[in-house]
DNA sequence: TCTGAAAGTATAGGCGA
DNA sequence: TCGCCTATACTTTCAGA
């Protein structure tokens, strides 16, 4: 059920994923057309999944999450197992990703917390899930950027896209 | 210049981080203070950095970028090389994340492109920035999840935060 | 904390491809 | 029929007392 864009909806995806709060009004005015329709293709792009939610990015290190680390989960293999440390990891509020990877291991994930003694808890509690086998964690030093998907294409043509956003 | 957050700050962030676009007085509803107060808080919070901005969440299958992978960057030692790397992948639209970390490799960056075809394309760029001295491709065969900070913080004693968002 | 003005958002009805 | 436009009613935000 991929939905077929145009260029106008990938010009509002990139705004929007650049300035989530970004109104219509602004937004009917760099694609030029009127707000009615801009709205009409929000909506649309929300009801068919291509937009899955709104959100306001913070600092990690201000909300007690400065310090960042991938760990590698080895488990047993099946189902089952797989899906009991879908569900722990699902848990615990430090880890913000979980991929399913090829190789070795069976899942990579990301942690933030507070410290590097708030990841040992955290690692303490993975490795206690019962079917893990073995983790293998690497640390960040320093993220040298995150960004949103479609905020670094360009924006060909359409001169506009500033930045920050503040509401209002 | 880390900020002191009270209990009604972590609340309000917590909301936003789950729903960027949630207004004042929803917010202000649920936290129960007054809209200026609460409007208030939000920019004195924004003014310190603490959000530091505001993004749609697209799904990647439907915006060309349906394939994520890891790949780890070794490079040559210096100061000067590691600006060259960092310029380099930033200018890669496909680059979602940059991280120096700890151990053998220098960095670990997330890509999501289309397609395996455009991750061979976009690799092939990578490796042929001067400095690098070798890279490693981890596929994601599946993302079993991925969430902003504190929206798995539990919500403790406020029985609010339902879900998606929806503009209004 | 409240109130009025300004800005933004939603809905309806009509036009043209 | 579908997508866009104009016009109007409504909600939210914001500044000053």
């Amino acid at each position: 059920m991929t939905r077929q864009l145009d260029e106008i909806d990938r010009a509002l995806l990139r705004a929007l994923s650049a300035d989530g709060r970004r109104t219509v009004r602004a937004l009917a005015k760099s694609v030029d057309l009127s707000e009615p329709a801009v709205r009409e293709r929000i909506q649309r792009l929300e009801r068919d999944g291509v937009i899955t939610g709104y959100h306001a990015e913070l600092a990690p290190a201000q909300v007690d999450a400065g310090t960042a680390a991938f760990i590698a989960l080895r488990f047993d293999a099946g189902r089952a197992a797989r899906d009991q440390v879908e569900a722990a990891i699902h848990r615990e509020p430090a880890v913000l990703e979980a991929h399913e990877v090829a190789g070795e291991d069976c899942f990579w994930i990301k942690v933030r917390v507070a410290s590097t003694a708030a990841l040992a808890d955290t690692l303490d509690r993975i490795r206690a899930i019962p079917v893990i086998r073995g983790t293998g964690t690497t640390i960040v030093l320093r993220t040298v950027f995150e960004r949103p998907l479609l905020s670094a294409e360009s924006t060909a043509g359409a001169a506009d896209e500033a930045e920050p956003a503040a509401r209002a």
